[in-house]
DNA sequence: CCAATATTCCAACAATCGATGGATTGTTAA
DNA sequence: TTAACAATCCATCGATTGTTGGAATATTGG
């Protein structure tokens, strides 16, 4: 049974041609670095204020090599930058577009309890 | 530096004080399943039309059960919604912030080249 | 130079993940 | 009921990940 044209129900969206392989590697490498809750503290935490390495391991009570891996981790992606000063390095948000990424898988964690049937269909659980 | 006050052009987004562990780690859990090229294209897929398991495992030359436990991840943090009709259990995107999600997340890799060291002194949007 | 401090690099290790085949459940048709 | 098909569940296996201690690097100050 292959009907795949024949059930409306999407509306005409204007699809930005598909993503590329490569496109598509990078974004799962971001989600990939944003999966762990303590890199997303880590990154909440750099939201508030830039730190360096051993002011963000005091802070949240962990190994110094331990929070140098996660900002490792971040900033391969770009999620945070580095900046070098004196002997200390200061790492920060990359950008605000970080946060919003954030807080919008946040948002959709929260409402995600009936709107991921809504346009489909009702079901119950 | 810039104050997040005259945007123009978000609505008005209020600081939601800092965000609980629990929403910390339903956030990353949503990140971890987006986190996977795999998956990721599964998600793309969907987001041009609704289909089966397998019709998903006959379009990307996948093992059925592959398929079932990319789409059980992806349906464990309702990124998309299960239908069953008949024998068949349709799989959706669970709505259209997942779209935005992942297209945010391919703009990021694709401008985070100078992005990165952009919040630091001065940013531009 | 050497010493002290800050961070990263390296090499384990346990824990987790993703793919997979086979058993099981669920659905429809005879 | 049995048969056929669709999908999930289960157990296993190889690969990857995150943590961690210790070594190496970088920077500043005697």
């Amino acid at each position: 049974m292959r009907r795949s044209g024949t059930h409306g129900g999407h509306p005409p969206r204007p699809r930005p041609s598909l993503p590329s392989r490569a496109q598509i590697d990078a974004a799962a490498e971001i989600f990939r670095a944003l999966g762990d809750p303590e890199r997303l503290r880590l990154l909440l935490r750099l939201a508030g204020s830039q730190a360096c390495v051993s002011e963000l391991a005091d802070d949240e009570a962990e190994k110094l090599t331990t929070v140098s891996a996660r900002l490792r981790v971040l900033s391969g992606v770009r999620l945070v930058s580095r900046r070098r000063e004196a002997k200390h390095v200061f790492y920060a948000l990359a950008d605000e577009h970080v946060l919003q990424l954030i807080h919008n898988a946040i948002d959709h964690a929260g409402e995600s309890r009936n709107a991921a049937a809504a346009a489909f269909n009702q079901e119950e659980d």
